[in-house]
DNA sequence: CCTACCGATCGGTAGG
DNA sequence: CCTACCGATCGGTAGG
């Protein structure tokens, strides 16, 4: 008698492949419930039935991408220039799934707001990423692979930035950017050994 | 009798004030008309006045935008290291003014939608940005001021890439953010003299 | 510039 | 899961 329960399981994760789709082409606030059930097939009162507020199921989209990100960290890189590497890896596979990047970067834009519902989520994104980036960059500090004058903490910062910012142009003007190779750039004019 | 163009002109640059504002903190879909109008202490039909539509008053906000930047420009630097100062002066002086960085950001995010009637106004800003400064490394480049390996088309888009992350992720954490030394810090490693 | 209005859309609820 | 509904809000118009 699962299956009832099962066939929940699946729409419910339908219902969140599609808000996470409408919040990428259309941010947060854009996207209606009433938009988002259509592309499910079902009502927006239906939808409610999954999720009882508009906030709980961009929790559950955030909560995925969460769930998706530490399975790929599962297989997790020793700090250092493989992390880089993987990095660069994870360019080349936005761009063969620009849905996730339409997705980040909206939501992020949206989310300085304070009050945004997914603010904090963001807040706790940016440290996370930051520290883990820190890290790496100061064990090539240690190893010497460096390049002199080149600040852990801030090469940490930017290398973030320069990731999102080269996301959003590169949704805007597509052919103008080469995502990957522009980020291989960046990194390699930070590090005294070839990436 | 000129005094009546007078008051409509200094009420439609109150509108366009109050509207920049609006659009920094919410974004331009979630900016009402009642809500700029409130602000200005008219009615939404008051407004509509004034600007026709909601997207003419859109063009009006990113028109105003576009000539205090040529006014900045008036004082024109020469291609070369002045120009990068200039940016990151700039950059302290969004620092001091975080509604333009508002503005800018929300917006930037939200036009990357090709339908977002400020799409084409990103596009053509983002060429306009690349051309200027990836001429200023050539210059550099020309002058054996760049690092050895730095291609100037790069330098230029991860340049701006990079000013726009930061001013993000500002926005977000400010607390955790210098703009302006995470700014010369990039600058810095790009280049084979002091900045 | 305002009052008064329109049709459309929104998130959410009742009740099944 | 749906039908039917609610109050609120939206951009825009009529008519002055």
């Amino acid at each position: 008698m699962t299956g009832g329960y099962l066939k929940g399981r699946i729409r419910r994760e339908d219902i969140i492949t599609a808000a996470a789709a409408a919040y990428g082409e259309l941010g947060y606030h854009s996207s209606s419930l009433r938009e988002i059930a259509k592309r499910v097939g079902i009502t927006h009162a239906g939808l409610l039935y999954y999720f009882p507020t508009k906030e709980a199921l961009l929790a559950a989209v955030l909560e995925r991408r969460d769930a998706e990100d530490s399975d790929r960290e599962q297989l997790d890189v020793a700090p250092g220039l493989d992390v880089l590497r993987h990095f660069v890896a994870l360019a080349g596979h936005n761009v063969r799934h620009p849905g996730i990047v339409d997705l980040y970067s909206r939501l992020a834009a949206e989310a300085v707001a304070p009050d945004h519902p997914a603010h904090e989520y963001f807040v706790r994104h940016y440290r996370a990423a930051r520290a883990s980036i820190h890290e790496s960059f100061e064990v090539l500090a240690a190893r010497g692979q460096l390049r002199d004058g080149v600040d852990p903490a801030m090469a940490a910062l930017t290398f973030i930035a320069l990731m999102d910012g080269l996301q959003v142009q590169w949704l805007t003007v597509p052919g103008d950017v080469d995502l990957v190779g522009s980020l291989r750039f960046a990194l390699q004019s930070l590090l005294s050994v070839p990436l």
